[in-house]
DNA sequence: GATGAATGAGGATTCATTCAT
DNA sequence: CATGAATGAATCCTCATTCAT
């Protein structure tokens, strides 16, 4: 292995090291030795691999947005029709499945949480939200094109799926107690509800 | 003003203080002399008042909930129809009027978040979600009386509405710049949707 | 009552209250909070009758040794030869008798170990243990002319059962589990085989 | 010098820094500061090296206990007789002389006093003084048994001579002003009290 | 590259003391 | 006399960051 890939590969496990500690105990709450710790690596390597304890944060970032694009495009294995390429978006993010990672969901709340404080966290996580819309308007609108329906609301509904997606995470984590799988489940009944209510206008 | 009032007077000031700082910069980011300053008050009386900072976050927690019920009652006022009465609950919740409290909002984020490490904290937080959710519920299901439909559907609804809601809230602060008023429009046009689809397909 | 004597009252209060909090978790682990609750009085009451924590305990330390004559004093009424007198002595400081005081021997060795850093204290403690010593030297000197021995070694004898008596103390408080009664006992033995000792050398 | 050894010369360099500003201030009165700077190091140090202040108080007894076991052997080697080894035992608790450490003395009576208050402190003095009196025991015995006496009181003997040593502790320090030297004489001239009464008895 | 010892600032909390009522 | 609210210094402890090895 290369220098340059051991590099890359401590500079993971220290970001997967985040992701474990900050799942449990918050961004603060997330030493740098737990970190370290985590990682199974030594505590000094910590900063000779990042430059500051928020560097590690938004290397996460990173990381977990293309962790699931990752997520997304293997859902999408299993899709044929535009409205199952809609339902395996919306899986993707909220089912809870063989590869489902409870710790990756507390963490997005967690940085949703940061992104109210610190401006550099703030213009990744709104970064990555734009692009996560953006490709969900896209299966909205071709769910329309599907049905030969408008796509004038493929905006709107997008939004609000999106919206009600960072919000079951939410509901499901700290407000109760959501049987497995029931997360997914609500939000898609919610877009079957949300597209039949616009061809019925459209109709 | 008596005794007692003064101890009630006090022990708000520092809930509010906590709100200010938290608002800013997250729970762990409160210290506690920085919520003294923020109530105006000197460092060693927060902790005459309260035994710990927990205990202010939980008070603070009480006092949102309570807050926002009155919030509920006064958009209540201008409505009369059922469906008015659905738009007040959801405006009270993210329209930024008047009266509009963005610290309070940033604060119900930041709560949540807590919410994962703190059980004492999850509890309450998981109670006045559960409480809100009931009333959503009762509001949907009054509409759907109004309109002489079955109301099977209430619950599902107003658990879409809730999250849609509570993800709204974090897409408004953190994750976009939604011009004033957008975040709660976007909720009723969704509500209309639903309702919609339900009546749609009850029809 | 007086006012004087209400104030006197108030002050005796106090000084237990410090007693009874001090022999469970030492001077500076009895604020002044724990002293007024553990008087039945307001914390402000505190720095009203005393100027300061250290006159509580200056005045804690005249109070104990007050009663500590008084108790030798009560020994004294069953005793009738010198040497009961002297076992009277001994009994009074170490028998956990009815009127026992487990709290007050606590006290003692803490307000011993407190002589050490303030000399306020240091001073009291020593001009006590003065007194006392003179007392058991006078005691001591009566067996031997009770006995017709000289009277020589009385000093000597009377400071070692001095520093048995302070040793036991922390021996038994401290450092084991003697049964009751056992301090004294041990100490009063060991003054029988000093004075049987140089009796015998005098013989 | 190896790691491990850096790590441990740090580690008495703090239990020494804490028995130099105990010896002054007590156990309360010793700031993690004030240790940190009595042992020349940095204040975040103590912490990295120990878990908490009670800790290196844990240390430090087992140091202590350490360091008179080695004292006691140190005044063996001028010591012959049995009788003689009995006054080296009791001249290296008390004895101020050339290596003397009047602090360790100090030490030792606020540890007594700690013992009251801290369960584990307890613990560990209990246990030294329980070796420490069966030592002293052994020693009291092998007199008797060296003037071919009966040595049925050794046990007696030995607890009063060792009440004796903390009691005498307790009067140089805090109760009066000893010259030096005097504490082990008295202590001494004690034991020739006790041994000649119960040869004097046995006889 | 890797380690872990070292640093000093900053955190929550406790407390003796003061003071207005 | 009595109360308890108010104050700010000081305490123990944690932590991100640096650095010698």
């Amino acid at each position: 292995m290369t220098r340059a890939a051991v590099n890359e590969e401590r500079r993971e496990q220290i970001m997967l090291g985040l992701l474990e500690v900050m799942a449990r105990h918050g961004y603060d709450g997330a030493s740098t030795k737990a970190i370290a710790a985590a990682a199974g690596l030594g505590a000094g390597l910590v900063h000779y691999h990042f430059k500051s304890k928020q560097e590690i944060l938004l290397g996460l970032v990173d990381l977990l947005t293309a962790r699931l694009e990752q997520r997304v495009a293997r859902f999408d294995l299993a899709a044929t029709t535009p409205r199952q390429r809609l339902d395996a978006f919306l899986d993707a993010h909220l089912a809870l499945g063989d590869d489902a990672d409870p710790a990756a969901v507390a963490c997005w709340v967690t940085i949703g949480a940061e992104a109210l404080r610190q401006p550099e966290v703030a213009q990744l996580y709104r970064g990555a939200i734009q692009r996560d819309l953006t490709h969900l308007r896209l299966r909205v609108a071709a769910v329309f094109r599907d049905r030969g329906a408008e796509e004038t609301s493929a905006d709107e509904i997008a939004a609000a799926l999106m919206a009600a997606t960072l919000g079951t995470m939410q509901l499901a984590l700290a407000a109760g107690a959501a049987p497995k799988g029931f997360a997914a489940t609500g939000v898609k009944r919610m877009a079957t509800g949300l597209l039949a209510a616009v061809e019925g206008r459209d109709a």
